[in-house]
Parts: C-alpha cells; sequence; structure tokens
DNA sequence: TTGCAAATATGCAGTCGCTGCAATAATATT
DNA sequence: AATATTATTGCAGCGACTGCATATTTGCAA
C-alpha cells in the first residue's frame, strides 16, 4: 500500500511470516469450498500448509478467523467509520453512509471475498457470526453519525437511519449471494439504496 | 395415529422427563448467573442436577440450550407468526407488528427469562447466536406481512418495516437490559415504537 | 403377577477446537 | 561470534459433544 518514512526493508523473518499467513488462508478457504468447513478439520489444513497443528495457533486464533481473513479481517468496521468521519457532510445521514459505504468496499472486495461469503452462510454458528458483524456494523455507523450530526433530538432518528442504512447493506450481500451471475457488490449496493429511498 | 387428543393421563415416565427438564435448566441458569456462563461446566451442572454428564445430553443437545429453554425454546417465532396471522388487518403494519409483540411477549416473560438474558450477552459466542435470533425475527415478521399484504409492489415497505419493527424490539430489550430497575418488557416496547413512529 | 418391548440412564472411548508449557530451531542484533 | 528475539513444535490436557454398547426403569398386556 503506502510505505512509511523509514521504507524498511522487510526482513526475511516478516517475509516469511506473511508468506506462512496466506498459504494457510488459502489453503484452508480452498479446502472448506471443496470439503465443507465443519468437515474440515483445523490438523488437515495445517498439515496441509506445511506446519504443525500447534503452529497454526500462531497465526489464526480460531478456525473462522481464516474466513475473516477474507473479509478484511476486521478492518472493514475501521475502514468505515474512517470513512463517514471523513466524509462531507452530506444532507442527508443515509447518503452518507451509503457513499461511506460504497467508497470503502473496492478495499474489501476479492476473488475469494466473495468465495467466502458463501461459506460464511454454510454453517450455522458462522452464520450467527456473519449476523452479529451487522449490528456491529450498525453500532460502528451509529456512533459515526452521531459524531457527525451531535444534535442530541436526532439521536433516535440517527439511529434508524443506522438500522436502514445496514439492512441494505444487508439486503446487498444477499442479493448478490442468491444471484447466480455475479456483478460487483457495489451495484447491489446502489440498488438496495434505491429502493429503500423510494420508500421514504 | 394417537386415541384420545384431550389430556392423557400424563404417565410416570413424562413427568419425570419434564421434571428432569426443569431442574437442569434451573440448576443451569442459577450456576451460570453465579460462576458465569463459560466458567460453568457441563459436567458441574449434570452432577449438581444428579444425572451423568451423558444423560444430560438427552435433555439438552448443547450447553446453550439451557438459555433458550428460558426464553420460551424457540417457540417464541412461531407464536409471533401466528400472532400476526391472527391479527385483525391493521391500516399500518407496523402497528400489526408492535400489536403481535405485545400480544406474545407476556408469555414468554417470566422471571428467569430475564436473568438468561442477561447472561446472553455475557459471552460472544452467545451474543452472536441472540443476534442471529434476531435476524430471523426479521424474516419471520417479513414472511407474515407478505402473507397479509399480498401487493407484491409493497414488498420492500414491507421489509423495511419488518426491520424497523425489529429494531424496535431489540431497542426495547437493549434499554430494559440497562436499566436498572426493571420494568415489564412490553412497556419498553411500547416506548420503543413510539420513538421510532415519532420519526417517521 | 409376570413377561417383554420401549424408553431412559450410564460408562467409555473418541473427535475436534483450542490452550499452556517447555524445549528447540531459526533469525536478528551487537 | 555471542546473544537476544521470535518461531516452531510436541505434549499433555480441557471442555463440548457423539456413537456405541450395556444396564436400568417404566408401560402395557397376557
Amino acid at each position: 500500500m503506502e510505505n512509511a518514512p523509514i521504507a524498511k526493508a522487510e526482513g526475511l523473518r516478516e517475509r516469511k511470516r506473511r508468506e506462512t499467513l496466506r498459504r494457510i488462508a488459502e489453503i484452508g478457504l480452498r479446502m472448506f469450498v471443496e470439503r465443507g468447513y465443519e468437515a474440515t478439520t483445523l490438523e488437515a489444513v495445517a498439515a496441509a500448509a506445511g506446519i504443525s497443528a500447534r503452529t497454526f495457533f500462531h497465526y489464526f486464533k480460531t478456525k473462522d478467523e481464516i474466513l475473516q481473513f477474507w473479509q478484511g479481517g476486521g478492518g472493514f468496521l475501521e475502514a468505515v467509520r474512517a470513512a463517514l468521519r471523513r466524509g462531507s457532510t452530506r444532507p442527508r445521514a443515509l447518503r452518507a453512509v451509503r457513499d461511506g459505504l460504497l467508497e470503502v468496499l473496492p478495499r474489501f472486495t476479492t476473488e475469494n471475498s466473495v468465495v467466502a461469503d458463501r461459506i460464511w452462510y454454510s454453517t450455522e454458528s458462522l452464520r450467527a457470526q456473519k449476523q452479529a458483524f451487522f449490528i456491529e456494523l450498525e453500532q460502528t455507523v451509529f456512533a459515526a453519525l452521531c459524531e457527525r450530526w451531535p444534535r442530541k433530538d436526532r439521536r433516535p432518528g440517527l439511529r434508524m437511519t443506522a438500522m436502514l442504512a445496514v439492512g441494505a447493506f444487508r439486503l446487498a450481500i444477499e442479493a448478490r449471494r442468491h444471484d447466480r451471475r455475479t456483478r460487483p457488490l457495489t451495484e447491489y449496493v446502489r440498488e438496495s439504496f434505491a429502493v429503500l429511498e423510494a420508500q421514504l
């Protein structure tokens, strides 16, 4: 991405670590696709990646972190928050959220993130986590909106906006998941927000 | 396939089973409160309930089913669906949902359900499940609304209504959880919907 | 009352995700 | 080259959960 003031040459250690991390993530994801998430044992992933089972846990705290890796590894919430803080004060909060999402999304959308998304919905416990993520996103959005429109009496409205916006986002992801031919997520997001706005 | 649809005198077997089920649920909940959910081992619950660890799993498929027991054990979604189907056709869908919830809630609110609710939010994995439940509720509500207002062009609006209604419900539960002095959940629901409606 | 089938309880061994600990090997720093 | 850091690994162990085989209890009928 960007080079720090001191473009410190990456040591062998760091490089190997990064490579191993990615290797695990790639092999893991492929195995999840081929055999299913629950049927894929951690030991098997580790073995296929050429490391011991114990070492796996030095790279990922849990099995599902392999999937989180492809979803941006938790950086998404932070990115959305940042985008909302940075974005110009739009007259309508809903638009602000939409634009923030549209701005951030491309950075978190890869070939594999689409594959990973399907797996999230393949297993009950994963589904639950994913949905919990949306709630987190909602809280993040709400908090960001409150910063930008600090008048306390508008909070209930902002709360609603956050709910609606994240809801639209959820519907967009759902729509893409159900499409055979997948278009970029941003398109679904645009459509989803358009439908929502038509209702207001 | 059965003979009498009326209260067939409950056999010893059924009675004992019901008693054991409840005993496990009560002791389990109390232990969760006292020692924390994760710190409470299944073996400990089973021992305290006077059964073997293996037998526990004949009553509850998972540890968290102990908590689900106090939340109505999955019957809530069904009850809401039924209430929405039965309820008079209100002009406003949002009101219909609110009234449906208000009608059903008392049947699922007990002393222990409030306690259980606090535990749901004490642990990450439980929180995720709880939030997944709200999404399920949203889908249930949406489906029920679609039955009642079948015009296809109104669906986006109904989707929104479902989102808003469940959102208000979520906020109500949250509000109660944060209140020291707990009032009946229905009051929080009324308030929450009132705030929402004031925004529309 | 007895006999038998169905339901229930239990022990045991095992899987899987995950953790702590301690020893060892690889890399970085001086 | 010596030393400090960090990575890798094996091992032992925990806790939720399952399958299987066995014993016990209960329901029902001859």
